[in-house]
DNA sequence: CTTCTATTCTAAGCACGAGTAGAAACCGGC
DNA sequence: GCCGGTTTCTACTCGTGCTTAGAATAGAAG
């Protein structure tokens, strides 16, 4: 499963060979089908693992957290989903990167997961919300959104060398906070 | 090439059957190699198409502002992104979704697509900063990117029923410019 | 040393998708 | 109505990838 996640993080659901795998795997390929059914059925097992490693941990890391004030717990969520994206598990990355792209079933199943996950974002927005700290001109449900965008479009860029990923975790932290601007507010 | 557009869009690269863009097409998927010479080339000049149009439009909406100041223009550009990205050619979601997905050789001339469409971005960020509007917590770099990506992303969960797409542009707006918090701010 | 189970292997089958060859159809101009 | 070029078609080849069958290997237990 690991070589699995690596191959699939990497080339994308259809363009992960079973013998890509197997070779990571240091296997042959018709090995994998004493442990799996299918090729579908072990990416779906990938992808699966993926989504509940990033809810685990984000889970975690804020029931460390359980009475800190809702800000706190959000920024503390984004550092937490930007760590596993960007340095756990290839497991997530092959979720994360996969989930536009898997067949009906699989995609049906991995759903429920995706949700699940979802839901502790909207629980945060909402307890920011409940804190009224959350502007009214923000859509919650588009800002949730485009907040967890913002971080799952980051394996898609980021490398150490363009930036450090304490600066990066640093950016996203402040950007959900006070956004790009200083001291005036040039909305419109 | 719309009807690849359409379908490398949904399918992404390795799931793009030249077959499935064919029958979009209406034809016999042999008729795509009298304009093409191969599949990749097919793939590849759609996907430039898809940045220059991203890259055509937004810069046609920054002409327009030339003389406005830079939040404004910044502004803007996300709003032009956003709409190309939602609502606009399937070219544009065709390259946003294939990015990561590409091989080597097309990957490589797509890359100076896309580094020229950074260059608008980066742009604005130096804008914005030049005029001492951009908070110091900020990488410059990772904030773009970051910024970048959660529209890039928007794509992969907007629909029309989740919120209209007015108040996505709106919500973006807000977010880069002054963040998802009210009064105080719960940094650390 | 033998036997049983767990695991992996080699060899083959089968389907499918890219690409080619060459024939047909279409169409504007004569 | 015929001719030229353009465009699309049908029929086929070839490689590749998933999957199955059945043999081989590796240990553990007796």
């Amino acid at each position: 499963m690991e070589a699995a996640a690596e191959v699939l993080a990497r080339k994308g659901f259809a363009g992960s060979r079973l013998s890509d795998i197997a070779e990571v795997a240091e296997v042959q390929a018709p090995a994998i089908y004493y442990y799996f059914q299918s090729r579908e059925s072990l990416i779906e097992a990938v992808v699966m693992e993926g989504t509940r490693n990033a809810t685990i941990h984000v889970e975690q890391v804020l029931a460390e957290l359980s009475d800190a004030d809702p800000v706190t717990r959000l920024l503390a969520a984004i550092e937490g989903h930007l760590r596993v994206a960007l340095q756990g598990s290839s497991f997530t990355l092959a979720s994360i990167r996969n989930s536009g792209q898997l067949p009906e079933d699989i995609r049906a199943r991995q759903h429920n997961e995706e949700v699940k996950y979802g839901r502790i974002w909207r629980e945060l927005v909402n307890e920011v919300a409940a804190a009224g700290l959350l502007r009214e001109e923000l859509n919650p449900a588009a800002a949730q959104m485009l907040i967890i965008g913002a971080m799952n479009w980051a394996p898609e860029w980021w490398g150490p060398k363009v930036a450090p990923l304490e600066d990066v975790i640093a950016t996203a932290k402040a950007l959900v906070a006070g956004g790009l601007l200083n001291a005036e507010k040039g909305q419109r």
